[in-house]
DNA sequence: ATTTGCATGTCGACT
DNA sequence: AGTCGACGTGCAAAT
């Protein structure tokens, strides 16, 4: 009944225990079960979007003695079945991915294609996306004078970690013995954050998707 | 068929259109549908752990025309059927929580109660927990000279954004007058955490669950 | 293989 | 409702 040599949909009672990157147990119950063609397998309750245990892709199933063995590396998820509520085997399954806009990657490409108009300032240079040896800075400006105009675009709302990455890349240019500016691009921020901008000199800019 | 005042799986041929935080398109395919008790939505193809498309909890499921809609405040999915492949409801389905151990507390739990054998020396207050301004630090041990051992504590690999969090939490008791020493407590730690480490004068202690 | 940062992150705790 | 950090984060790109 169970194969688990094809993908499937499995609503049964049952309880499961994790052992891996830490320990749990699951409560006897009826769960949601669901093994998919790279070996992903997520166990998923009645509520909230993330499931109740899983394991990524590449693990091997085994069904013997109503028990589900689910092995990946170190991990491993046993599912004991007390009855089979629905099985659907889940042939020709699709593995289109999505295709995303208005993403970060947008944003950042808005603001260099009008750097001027975010700015105004007159640059000799300004970079997407440049290497540094802690990452990549978003946008990077250098105006005449050799000042680093270092930017940290974010799609949503800049948290203080965000802000403490700016930061990062900031002493970063220092250290080199540059002079550097910081800001952040986003449509939004935290208090925290805010606060933590203005006690390092760095400064905010507003920007949208329009 | 499709009832959306009651939770069910349905396996599909269909396309997606997701608008809000991002844009996103998924091209006609067979996928996996899954809607929860809580509200939350589901869009499953045949890899990955992480759903293609998904709405939170509290979404408004409605179906009309072969197609269902899926809004939540100011985002939305609509999903266009073109064939129901199998559908089924799932009533009693539970909400059992997990019980977790092994977690990063009971790491903290273990070096609070082992202070003296990671340590070494004689603190005269020791912390778990430890509120400041900044957020709860996971461990604090005040020396007699009034030195503060900051540790914060990582049940995987301590990456550069556990350190700089630790240093954000060192500044905070330097720019309060006081002398501190950071920590980073963890079975495992990055090379560029650990270079970052070295750099601000903070030191990295191997601990694990055993 | 390892490291890094993004994510429509999600979720929970606290203000 | 807003802020913030944890997560068995998952995942992809870069080194």
């Amino acid at each position: 009944m169970i194969d688990p040599t094809e993908p499937f949909v499995l609503y049964a009672v049952c309880d499961v225990e994790y052992d891996g990157r830490a320990y749990s147990t699951l409560e006897r119950g009826r769960y949601l079960i669901i093994y998919k063609n790279d070996g992903s397998f997520l166990i998923h309750a009645s509520d909230l979007s993330v499931p109740r245990n899983y394991q990524g892709a590449g693990s091997v199933l085994e069904y013997h003695d109503n028990k589900i063995t689910c092995t990946n590396k170190k991990e491993c998820i046993i599912v004991r079945i007390y009855d089979i509520i629905n099985y659907i085997s889940l042939p020709e399954w699709s593995a289109a991915r999505i295709k995303i806009s208005r993403t970060e990657k947008d944003l950042v490409q808005k603001i260099y294609a009008n750097w001027e108009r975010y700015f105004g300032y007159g640059f000799e240079i300004v970079y997407a996306e440049h290497q540094t040896k802690l990452g990549a800075v978003d946008l990077l400006g250098v105006t005449h004078d050799g000042v680093r105009h270092v930017v940290e675009v974010k799609r949503g709302k800049a948290t203080i970690r965000d802000c403490s990455q700016l930061y990062r890349y900031i002493e970063s240019f220092r250290d080199n013995g540059h002079e550097a500016i910081g800001t952040i691009a986003s449509p939004a921020i935290g208090k925290n954050a805010s606060t933590y901008l203005e006690k390092h000199g760095c400064h905010w800019l507003y920007v949208d998707f329009d």
